[in-house]
Order: C-alpha cells, then sequence, then structure tokens
DNA sequence: GTCTATAAAAGGATAGAC
DNA sequence: GTCTATCCTTTTATAGAC
C-alpha cells in the first residue's frame, strides 16, 4: 500500500477524465474533487486554481512525450538517417510509444481549443521548443521550401495530428478498431508528400 | 431605418462573437445580451436556451457555405474537370467566397472540440452530406486508394483546415498578414500530394 | 415582443478548526 | 494536509407586468 495514489494524483487523474470529458469551462471543481473522491477544498491547496490545475496536467502528460520526440530527432541526427519520413516519425511516434497515450490524446484533442486566454500561454510554453527543432530539421531536408511554407505546412501536420487524437473515428467510417500505430502510419504518408510537394508552382517539371 | 437588425440577429451576431472569443462554456447569456444591448429574457423567449441559440448560430453561418460547396463540385462534374486540385478547391474556397468568411472560420475553429455532447449531433447534421459527397468524389478520382487510407485523408484535410481556421498565425511565425486564400491555397499544395501518395508500400516504384 | 424582478441553483474561492 | 462551513458572485431560467 506504499504506492497508493496521492490527492494530488487523484486529483489530476479525474480532472483530466472530466476535462476530455465535458471540456474545460464546463467542468466544476466540485465534480472534480467528487470523482477524486477528495475535499473540495483540496484542488485549492494543491493547485491554487482551476487554472493551474489545468496547467499540471497538461505539463504531466507533454513533458514526457516531447522529452521522446527531441531524443528521437537527436537520434537520427547522430546516425545520420534524417529525411521528411523519419523526422514526422519522431514527432508523432513518441505519442504512440509513451505510457501517456492513452489520456493524452483526448486530452489534446479536447482542449487545444479552448480560449487563447486559457491556452496560449501553457501551450507555447509546452510546445514551443519541440515546434521550433522540428521546424529546423524539416528546412535542413527541404532547403529549397520557402520558410513560410514550411511553417504552414509543420502547422496542417499538427492538424491533421490532432483531428486524429480528437476522433476516434472519422464521419462516414463504421466503427474499426484501428490503433494509433496505423492511424499515424497513414498521416505519414499523406503529409510526408505533402512536405515533398513543390513549393509554389515552380519546381519539379518546370 | 427598414433594414434595421431584428433582436434575432443581434442576438446571433453576439453570441457568436462571444462564442468565439472566449468559448461557448465559458460564455454566459447575460454577456450575449450585454453586447446584443437586449434584453436577458429576449435570449430564452427567440430561442429557448444557450444550446438553441448555438445551432442556430451554427447553422446560419454554415448553410450557404455548404451550399456553395456543393454547387462548386456539381459544376466540376458538369463540366468534366474533376480532379484531386479542383476537389479540394470546392471543398474550401467557399469558405473564402462566401459572405460568411469573416465569422465563420473562429467560429468553427473555436467550438469544433466542445464536447461531444453539445457538437456532435449539430457536426453530423450540418456536415454530413457534404463529406459524404466529397469523400465520394475523391474516391472516383482516387479507385486505386483503399477506402479507409482515402476516409483518413479526408479527414487529415479537414484537420488541416480547422487547424488553419483556428490560428491566425502558425507557431514560430512572425504576425504575417495571410488572406485566407493564399493559406488554403498553401494546404490545397499540400493536401493534393497527400490525396496522390501510393495508399500502402505498394505504388509508384515497385 | 420587450421589460423588471427574482427564483433556484451552481460556480470558484477562502477561513479556520482539526 | 484535510475537513466543514460559508461567502460572494454568477449562472440559467422563468413569472408576470407592460
Amino acid at each position: 500500500m506504499t504506492s497508493m495514489a496521492s490527492t494530488q494524483d487523484c486529483l489530476l487523474d479525474a480532472a483530466e477524465a472530466l476535462f476530455i470529458e465535458k471540456g474545460y469551462a464546463a467542468t466544476s471543481l466540485r465534480s472534480i474533487a467528487a470523482r477524486a473522491k477528495v475535499n473540495l477544498a483540496a484542488t485549492h491547496y494543491h493547485f491554487g486554481s482551476k487554472q493551474g490545475l489545468l496547467a499540471a496536467i497538461i505539463h504531466r502528460r507533454v513533458t514526457p512525450i516531447n522529452k521522446a520526440r527531441l531524443e528521437a530527432l537527436d537520434a537520427l541526427e547522430k546516425t545520420g538517417s534524417v529525411d521528411v519520413e523519419t523526422i514526422l516519425g519522431a514527432f508523432l511516434m513518441p505519442l504512440i510509444t509513451s505510457d501517456e497515450i492513452e489520456h493524452l490524446p483526448g486530452l489534446i484533442g479536447r482542449i487545444h481549443s479552448e480560449p487563447p486566454s486559457v491556452m496560449k500561454p501553457l501551450l507555447e510554453k509546452e510546445f514551443g521548443e519541440v515546434a521550433g527543432r522540428f521546424v529546423g530539421a524539416l528546412g535542413k531536408v527541404l532547403p529549397e521550401l520557402p520558410k513560410e511554407e514550411l511553417f504552414w505546412r509543420f502547422h496542417f501536420l499538427v492538424g491533421g495530428m490532432l483531428q486524429t487524437l480528437t476522433l476516434q473515428v472519422p464521419l462516414g467510417l463504421g466503427p474499426s478498431e484501428e490503433t494509433y500505430q496505423e492511424k499515424f502510419q497513414r498521416l505519414i504518408r499523406f503529409a510526408k508528400a505533402g512536405f515533398l510537394a513543390p513549393g509554389q508552382s515552380s519546381g519539379e517539371k518546370t
């Protein structure tokens, strides 16, 4: 029994589940405390405010994934096997191999479009470094692609990732049980071709 | 003065702006009524509830865009100029050419990840037919692509679209003032290549 | 259709005993 | 660190006069 979950962890788990289910604004601290089976006042004692609780939740899940992403990119650069496909793999696959995958998808998918006043500082803090590293790596293997085009394509990749994390099943498709492994491999095929497309109307065939 | 905005329209406009700014759950009917400069009780008189107001807002913006999308697709099929790029154009460009573009992007971008209990029935009702028609058209010009792969690629396209509608400027890029026209042309380049990529490991070079 | 007034409930946050 | 009790604000929604 020495490994019984602490009050903090109970709160984090409960709040995370409810934020996924109902969204941030629609979830009350009371419902969180009830689900965690702790006292209402504990939320303020441990996290100060509802926002503080949200920040802690995101930090807990995102940190290990971003660490794995950067390590994967480092490994690519060390072995010299850097290309578009391997970079995309280093960006997406840590979502799967991490232990957090069970919780992260719904969380990010649900809350990434909360009001900017809530989310923007959090996302920039948690995501800024990783985005910079990966855009830089992609820029190196796609030296002729204009910078703005590169940024927007990374942006589209992130959109596809978020959409994949948000929806279990796309509209019009039956509830086929597909693993994230398979979904992200589909996304890598799609986005790889997208990144390799000519940058404007210049390029390939001229 | 015969064209003075009705109370309904004032409420729709105000609620839309606030939902974009703060999200659905975080916006109160009071703030809506205040911004619309109408009485609080008017919201219930005209729309019954907060949910009814949301449904009316979405319907107002989405209906004309989807109509334009289907008409553009019809036109392509009549002139026989159907290919991946023109289909993508017919799907994305009505977002721009419609009068709604000024309001729609933020709205959809902000609220599409509200709790499924709120959004799913609305989105399926408003979006189901259009998605079916466009996936069908893409399937015709990509006959060798497996159906699941097709669905997921359409899904990634929608993800890129939503991401573009959500963020004015991608992370790491300065506040470059780019029109939606330009952004969606970038997205079309990206997604066109993605749709044309080989479906599995089969294809191109074997 | 529009207003005032208010009901009835739920929200975040805090004080203070233990 | 955890509890009870409560403050104070805000919320959705409605009743009823005009």
